[in-house]
RNA sequence: GCCGGGUUAGCUCAGUUGGCAGAGCACCGCUCUUGUAAAGCGGAUGUCGCCGGUUCGAUUCCGGCACCCGGCUCCA
């Protein structure tokens, strides 16, 4: 007999030999049902593997994130096997789970066809019916190098394997089902039948290794759950995501369009969709002269010279759209970044230690020449407007600054419907300017500030920008998804490049120190997200129009125009409905325009200064009076601040 | 930038051996004068993304380019 304990610290006594599926039959048939793996003293484990005599163990249940981890990495392993039989010389190279699903890269000399997909998937469906057993073992790295001689890419993954990833010492360890044999750390489903739901989603061209300079193989992506119903939650999820698309609500109500003839990346803001965008920078400016900001207003382009000294030149040239050369020689560049300019406004006199902090805030436009293939509407544009700012202080303000600048990204978020938000440290890139001990400097005092809030956070190594070390602010919208929204970035290096400099009590020339931040991040960004947050039905005081009224018959029309008048006098943005439709008709149109209120006026409202009123998420009151109507819509449309 | 898929009416999309281009919604007109999520009838609508090639003839086949979509890489 062995004795194991169980999470709870209980003693469960078995079998010599006995296996991790044992295990959990005796503690109860429904839970070996679910089960999928084992956690035998911190590491994972097949079920089918025996347990060795004093281990604590816990079960993995397949409706469990470790679970659904297994069974996904077990379909990916299906899914290889289905496409090494289907595909003559095909070779594979690597297969992890993912979040929601699984991928796996191939090479078949040629890219899968959406039929090639077709077959993938049902061959997989025969691999499960057949239940195939998988079955782990551990070979020498010499050995899985001859075994896997025809796969180039898993000889290189082998060569790679560290102690920790696979087995110990010199061997790896490998699942078979079949013929079907794949190097793999597991652990994974007992067999393939165990594979309750999946569906194999896209195909992409993926380099491997995530280097672009090394071959591009084909990638197969897929999901798969716990249950069929678990997927089909899922796949109902991915569809309520692609009704939030901001472009295709941006389409549908008419807020902004990207026409062709502009050129990639380049929007233009129709009437509703300015208005909207308005607003926000209004606010934008509002908060910022509230924060001790002073708002600055540059050009778009400067002369080259300027992005030399910035190190733009150096550092960015890629991203920035080509020169445009003068007839003297001289060439002007559009600015992918405003620092430069607040810089040079910094500079126009000599300042004093006595008037910094200095906060120049500017909402300004820059224009990034992105790589084609990454433009993403208005998330990910060639021209876009950022809430800017650029602070210069003493070194010894730093920590005071970044901390209350946190409270303002709070603020901010919090205003606009966001209460979930994350942090991320970025440190120093392989590309950079500056000292290291100023980078080091620059880190701390990021990290200081962030520990300081409430803000989890978590060190991305090495994402810094190329003069210095940032904090970038994600939120989390409606349906769980993380958006990578403002940045603060601490710069020593551009206050050295311009040589910026104050004079300090003790009448010495110092170096002040930059913040780069921006709040929202870029308008465009900002506004798309919004819009996918509210699935297009924006707070009643960003919504472009924030009551429709509608007038029952073409008599009802000239008391509509009064009660509109009187709306817009209480400063609501108000749209009168006096199309030839039925009422029932208007009322879908506004609603599904998103707009927040709509009031139904007609015979029994005439006389008495009352109309039907249906505001959003509440019941349609008939009869309400116009003023208690004006109070209830203009607290509803109210903003933050 | 790379891999793959696309581009037909304002929108969503049909359209095969290459032979004068279609539906629904929207739009316009008429009728109806309406009380809370689609009234009825009628009508107009296209350089079939752009440029070139093959062909008697190209929306259809071939090439180039632009733009869009999904990924990779990159990023606000």
């Amino acid at each position: 007999m062995i004795t194991v304990s169980l999470p709870d610290g209980t003693p469960l006594e078995l079998d010599d030999g006995a296996t991790g599926l044992d295990a959990a039959r005796a503690i109860g048939a429904r839970l070996a049902e679910a089960a999928v793996a084992v956690v035998v003293d911190g590491n994972e484990r097949d079920l089918t593997r025996e347990l060795p005599d004093g281990a604590t163990l816990s079960v993995i249940t397949k409706d469990s994130e470790p679970g659904r981890h297994v069974l996904r990495h077990s379909a990916a392993h299906i899914m290889a096997q289905a496409v090494l039989d289907l595909f003559d010389g095909a070779t594979f190279a690597i297969g992890p789970a993912i979040e929601d699903g699984f991928y796996y890269d191939f090479d078949i000399g040629r890219a899968f066809t959406p039929e090639d997909v077709e077959r993938v998937e049902i061959r997989m469906a025969e691999i499960v019916a057949e239940d195939q057993p998988f079955e782990r073992a551990e070979i020498s790295k010499s050995e899985a190098l001859e075994l896997f001689a025809d796969h180039p890419f898993k000889m290189e993954i082998i060569e790679s394997v560290e102690e920790s990833e696979g087995a110990a010492g010199d061997a790896v360890s490998l699942y078979k089902n079949l013929e079907f044999v794949d190097l793999c750390r597991g652990p994974h489903l007992s067999s393939t039948g165990r594979l309750p739901a999946f569906k194999l989603l896209r195909t992409a061209g993926a380099y491997w290794r995530g280097d672009e300079n090394r071959p591009q193989l084909q990638r197969i992506y897929g999901t798969a759950w716990e249950s069929r119903k678990a997927q089909s939650d899922y796949l109902d999820r991915l569809e309520e995501a692609r009704k939030r698309d901001h472009r295709k609500l941006g389409a549908e109500l008419d807020l902004f369009s990207f026409p062709s003839e502009l050129g990639s990346g380049l929007a233009v803001w129709h009437p509703k969709g300015a208005l909207v965008r308005t607003i926000m920078e209004d606010y934008s400016r509002r908060t910022h002269l509230s924060h001790g900001y002073e708002i600055v207003v540059t050009p778009h382009i400067a002369r080259s010279h300027l992005w030399e000294t910035s190190g733009h030149l150096e550092f960015y040239a890629e991203a920035m759209y080509p020169p445009m050369e003068l007839d003297d020689g001289d060439e002007y560049l559009l600015k992918p970044m405003n620092c430069p300019f607040h810089i040079l406004i910094y500079q126009s006199r000599s300042r004093s230690y006595r008037e910094l902090p200095l906060r120049f805030f500017e909402l300004g436009t820059v224009y990034r020449y992105e790589r084609s293939g990454v433009i993403h509407g208005l998330l990910r544009a060639r021209g876009f407007t950022q809430d800017d700012a650029h602070i210069f202080c003493l070194e010894s303000d730093l920590a005071d600054e970044l901390k209350s600048l946190l409270e303002f990204v709070l603020m901010v978020w919090s205003d606009f419907g966001f209460e979930e938000v994350e942090a991320d440290l970025s440190t120093k890139p392989e590309k950079y300017v500056g000292r290291d001990d100023l980078w080091e400097k620059a880190t701390e005092a990021l990290r200081d500030a962030v520990e300081e809030t409430s803000i989890p956070y978590a060190v991305a190594e090495g994402e810094g920008a190329f003069y210095g070390p940032k904090i970038d602010i994600h939120v989390r919208d409606a349906i769980g998804r993380r958006w990578q929204v403002g940045t603060l970035q601490v710069d020593f290096a551009q206050p050295e490049n311009f040589a910026l400099e104050f004079t300090s009590s003790n009448n010495t020339r110092e170096r002040p120190v930059m913040i780069h931040r921006a709040l929202m991040g870029s308008i465009e960004r900002f506004f798309a997200i919004l819009i996918e947050h509210y699935a297009g039905a924006l707070p009643g005081w960003l919504s472009p129009v924030q009551a429709t009224i509608v007038p029952v018959a073409d008599r009802h029309v000239e008391y509509a125009n009064e009660v509109a008048a009187g709306l817009r006098g209480a400063g609501l943005r108000v749209e009168v409905d006096d199309h030839d439709d039925t009422v029932g008709e208007k009322i879908r149109k506004a609603i599904t325009m998103k707009h927040p209120a709509v009031l139904v006026v007609g015979d029994d409202d005439v006389d008495v200064d009352t109309a039907g009123f249906r505001l959003r998420g509440a019941e349609e009151r008939r009869g309400m009076a116009l003023a208690e109507i004006v109070d209830e819509l203009v607290q509803f449309c109210k903003p933050p601040r």
